[in-house]
DNA sequence: TTAGAATATTTCTATATAGAACAATATAAA
DNA sequence: TTTATATTGTTCTATATAGAAATATTCTAA
């Protein structure tokens, strides 16, 4: 058997992207998938700094900061400096973020029961235990580069 | 439990990409990870038309041509339209291209023992069979769109 | 054989992503 | 208290990625 999960993972993310994409744009949610990815962590836990977002989604800082520049511009968050300490920039919701939450999240499902279509319950299980084993090992690997 | 697969799988793609990036610089391969995506294609068949990398990489058809626009520039591969069928353009590997093929793959094996860091064969085997069904679901549920 | 449909690729435009370098602030050490 | 170090975020630059539209070629049906 050949190995490669790495190539599988890039190709499921890539066909992931495009199709979750098109069912917002269906639906109406003028959001992008990066946006998309920060919000998610945001309805979580709000307000975050850049780097409790960029921990919690693995994009890079500079890629955060970047991105939230245009969630602001679309008045999906606001920046506020952290007054007890004024290196931090705190990320917050606005009502119009809050108010898209659900819509989002019922085609967020629809998402998810195509992609474990035919799996069971157990399997889907098992198959996000090895995520999520993976996704440690590699943020690790990447912690103690630096 | 909670069901984010699909946040996984981004979070896992973005890590592996800066890992697999840092590991090919330090080797002293210049590849970027688009390009590598479609070497790996064509260093298992090539020539190989736009359409077939895009089919086979899940990359869009357009991001291929770009993609290999790089390449052509850095001297990785060329193109040459197929006098069988015009609107073809078949993308063939250079012998510079060839000569990367084993640097690459030592490096590729370093980043799949470290992407599976802790799993039995068997393991390795049960994720991997779960990938390529998730892979063939998205797939088809594109295809249909069209 | 020709008009219309299908196929294959490219171009245009916009966002996503991250490395490197930089700026500002906070902390630790002397 | 001053200096060195660490933390946090942004800017600059370059590549990756894809939707929409444009272009060129081939196929199909009348």
């Amino acid at each position: 058997m050949e190995t490669n999960g790495g190539f599988y993972i890039t190709q499921i993310k890539q066909l992931q992207d495009r199709i979750f994409e098109r069912l917002l744009a269906e639906n109406g949610i003028e959001i992008s998938g990066g946006q998309g990815r920060i919000l998610f962590v945001l309805w979580k836990s709000a307000p975050l700094t850049i780097s409790e977002i960029s921990a919690r989604t693995s994009l890079a800082k500079n890629t955060v900061s970047i991105v939230v520049d245009g969630m602001v511009s679309k008045g999906i968050v606001t920046r506020a400096i952290n007054p007890s300490n004024r290196r931090q920039t705190m990320i917050s919701l606005t009502k119009y973020a809050k108010s898209l939450q659900k819509k989002y999240e019922t085609v967020s499902e629809q998402m998810t029961a195509l992609f474990y279509q035919g799996f069971s319950k157990k399997e889907q299980e098992a198959f996000e235990c090895f995520l999520a084993r993976i996704l440690d090992t590699l943020t690790n690997a990447e912690k103690e580069y630096k």
